[in-house]
DNA sequence: TATGCAGATGCAAACGTGTACAATAATCAG
DNA sequence: CTGATTATTGTACACGTTTGCATCTGCATA
């Protein structure tokens, strides 16, 4: 039937350009390309007729035998998380400015999805894969290295020949926590952290710990739930239940941030800063928010692509590992200094 | 150089394989192709040679004689926006679930990006684009059929032909939210909108306005900055300020209504619902938080992604327009009905 | 006029795969 | 054992590009 035909001939070819213009088919195809040697007379024609026909140049066809195919994989998992959301925007607005593709790999579930995202990201001959969350098998990291495929790991510093692993220095993020409540005067210091904690969040749990300990302040840690502000709710309820009540609490994430405060407040009639100080860590939009106001660390997020960016389109790129300092973000969810610096 | 040649010869191709296993390049292609005619012995082989040798398909020169490329375009602006990230998490999930590959293109900015969005679709001849944010023009969008890519419209009801238009019914949104505040017995009723709103918010507030008129109840407009909390924070201190304070507003948007409820709270020490009724729309993450408590209008989301899978996994789709109802939302920022249901 | 040169164009061969068709091997009924 | 049927494999071409090489044109230089 001629719908079987139509279904298959209906795309427009650089031959069909090059008939209707009265030239060669790589004179299309040379219009189309930077730098290609084409006179203005047939440029003129050829754009002219691609115009009317509704041509555009077939990139899957043309990546073939060119080396590059122009896509960037985005790999990552709870992507309508604020921090990761905000992160997602930034990196496909840049990659787009670069000239190169999106495309986006959901892996929220099981954690075996990142090889599943990986092999579907090596079959579109992805140039490179940008992962936000979980980490490869190595073996798999080595199918995408012998395929052309750069890797690059953000919030991960595990040890990945042949890759770009980058994020925030969350160690010393907890450490600056930590003094930060010191600072303000705090008395009983607690740390909630969620029990599905990343890599990079208990590397900050990490850092405040070793601080704590090197000043001999005793912490009462929380661990419990997911990176939730629900379970951010939880963790608040069970510390300010306790007798000892804390004053000064670091979360490891602002979203657990977001539900220590309204905890406090909904619940136990309680205000930051002058009931209690609350320390947040990734800066997202809520922390903003007048209900928040929240003291917390913004991620170096665009120094993060920026470095990304280049080590892709890097020839060669060597294997990296680059840990930006966190920018403390003060606003008002912790008491003004009480002791004094020296 | 090797360098030059490695570059060029990096990629494991399926005669490799075929070298490897011993067979005919044809039983490679076979193997990975599912329904093809292979025996189980030369199966067995090639799948061991690609396993050792890293083989993957190439789907874009697969793509390039089947008709299909399983990719679908994702178009949106402002993606970092709670609703925005919500709904590109549950479409790239199921869009992953249904075998298809997404691929993002941020179109924060110029109104015109959309139409740079659409053309580097057709480029990698997508099988679908699915439009969040803005409408292509419409000779452009021929284009898009006429390159066999199908079109769906997100939030828009424009007369599109060709092409799945889909969203919420925000006309009766608008109209169950006035009847809403009206039963609370809320007396000085107001609407907070964003100067530079979307079509499908203009048309929660047409139908907000259009059943006020109808009861016979003036409507305090309040109309001004971007769908955004600090708009939000704008509008609520602006209407709060007035002397005929209202005491019920409803926000086209659930950030709009998490700013008017913190202006309330933090500038005037007014509490919902007590004092002041709000309903909002989209039920985003934040509507559920204990600070805001929030009563709104639940997008379908699933129902729309259901249709929209449909409509683009059919053969020749017949343009269509689709309302679907938005459920509201009781939660606890609007009183309790004082005025009887009759 | 002959020589060289640069720009424009065409031919043919890639890029890596899927599939119609023909050819071969295996199976089975008689 | 023969012929018919089926399962498997191989050959050749198609998909829509880009690019190395060769050709051709026009033009300035010696």
């Amino acid at each position: 039937m001629s719908e079987k035909v139509s279904s298959r001939k209906q795309q427009v070819r650089a031959e069909d350009v090059a008939r209707h213009a009265g030239v060669s088919r790589v004179s299309v195809s040379r219009t189309f390309t930077p730098g290609a040697s084409v006179s203005d007379a047939t440029r003129a024609k050829v754009l002219k007729s691609a115009e009317i026909l509704g041509y555009r140049v077939n990139r899957l066809a043309s990546s073939l035998n060119r080396s590059e195919s122009g896509i960037v994989a985005l790999v990552a998992a709870e992507i309508d998380t604020p921090h990761r959301a905000a992160m997602i925007a930034e990196l496909s607005e840049r990659l787009q400015a670069a000239g190169k593709v999106t495309m986006l790999i959901n892996t929220s579930g099981y954690e075996e999805r990142v090889k599943d995202a990986l092999l579907q990201a090596i079959s579109f001959r992805t140039e490179a894969a940008i992962i936000l969350s979980g980490a490869p098998d190595p073996s798999l990291a080595d199918t995408c290295f012998s395929n052309g495929m750069k890797l690059v790991l953000i919030n991960r510093e595990e040890d990945f020949p042949g890759s770009l692993q980058i994020g925030p220095d969350n160690r010393a993020a907890g450490k600056t926590a930590l003094k930060a409540l010191l600072r303000a005067g705090c008395k009983r210091i607690a740390l909630a952290n969620s029990a599905n904690a990343t890599w990079s969040i208990v590397e900050r749990q990490k850092g405040f710990l070793a601080a704590a300990e090197e000043a001999g302040v005793d912490v009462l840690c929380e661990v419990d739930g997911f990176t939730s502000y629900q379970a951010g709710l939880e963790l608040g309820t069970a510390l300010l239940d306790r007798e000892d009540r804390p004053d000064g609490i670091f979360c490891t994430t602002d979203l657990i941030a977001c539900g220590v405060i309204d905890a406090a407040r909904q619940r136990f009639g309680l205000r930051t800063p002058d009931d209690l100080s609350v320390i947040g860590f990734d800066n997202i939009q809520q922390a903003e928010w007048e209900g928040y106001d929240l003291t917390t660390f913004a991620q170096p997020t665009d120094q993060i692509i920026d470095k990304c960016l280049e080590w892709c389109t890097t020839e060669q790129p060597s294997s990296e590992t680059v840990k930006l300092p966190a920018k403390f973000v003060w606003r008002n969810s912790v008491q003004k200094a009480r002791v004094p610096m020296k």
